[in-house]
DNA sequence: TAAAATCCTATTGATTTAGTTGGAATTAAA
DNA sequence: TTTAATTCCAACTAAATCAATAGGATTTTA
């Protein structure tokens, strides 16, 4: 039940371009400096953010990311479910599901995905660069 | 951020055993015809249960695992971190995290894990079994 | 004594993770 | 118009983890 790197570093990503978000683009290389990982498996997870429409880009010289909407619109859970394969805690889920019998334990793993689900997206990312969630 | 089988079969297992709390022992192998795995290999998971005080075993012919507590007083937390490791999300939790500067998301890691575990300990083997978290 | 069961330890093939490598395409400034 | 800075794209790889498999040793009842 491990998040993977990924979803570290990618959060940590999105917690500086929130931070920077009046400010303007910061480019991978500046992002990886704060993360604490290499430029190109930044990339690798800024590509995933990109895709899932969390952060824009800009390219060639001058370029970077910012975030595509505001801190106070962006969740913890858009951003963890673009970079961790929407967060899903087994593969065997509803409908979908290949058990001959169903699974006893289903209901079990519906209603913590959703709990799960619904506390990250009950975080934004401006709640977080304001501290609101330490208490 | 997947569970691993394990926790699907020892679930499983556990929910078995709670159906035959009142009625005795069941054996590695009718549970492992029940769970969908090989004995070997659950074998191995209810020695976590077993370490875990939440199923105690009878060696020997007529042996077998029972529930150590209730299926009233047996949580599926309980039953998750034994065979998950404890459920840990991530590694670098709390006072032990060695990264160089504190992670400023590990707010977020903190509080997830605290969600989760109140969940999963909300939910206990008899309320499964009596179908009350099907809605 | 034999059968049925748990207990213990080591090994293994497949998959996933956390990168690395090598460039192509785009853009702004000189 | 060249150069430097940047994102974008795709393939590869070493290490770790997962999901078993394998081979017994030990304990208990009939």
């Amino acid at each position: 039940m491990k998040l993977s790197v990924k979803a570290k570093y990618g959060l940590t990503a999105c917690i500086n371009l929130a931070e920077n978000y009046e400010k303007g683009n910061l480019t991978v290389s500046q992002l990886s400096g704060k993360v604490g990982t290499t430029d190109k498996f930044l990339e690798q997870i800024m590509a995933m953010l990109k895709k899932a429409d969390i952060v824009s880009s800009t390219r060639g010289a001058f370029g970077g990311y910012t975030l595509t909407q505001s801190p106070k619109q962006t969740t913890v859970g858009q951003i963890l479910r673009a970079v961790e394969d929407n967060l899903q805690i087994i593969d065997c889920m509803g409908a979908e599901c290949k058990c001959q019998e169903p699974c006893s334990s289903q209901v079990v793993w519906v209603s913590l995905q959703k709990t799960i689900n619904d506390y990250l997206d009950s975080i934004t990312l401006d709640s977080l660069i304001k501290g609101e969630n330490n208490g």
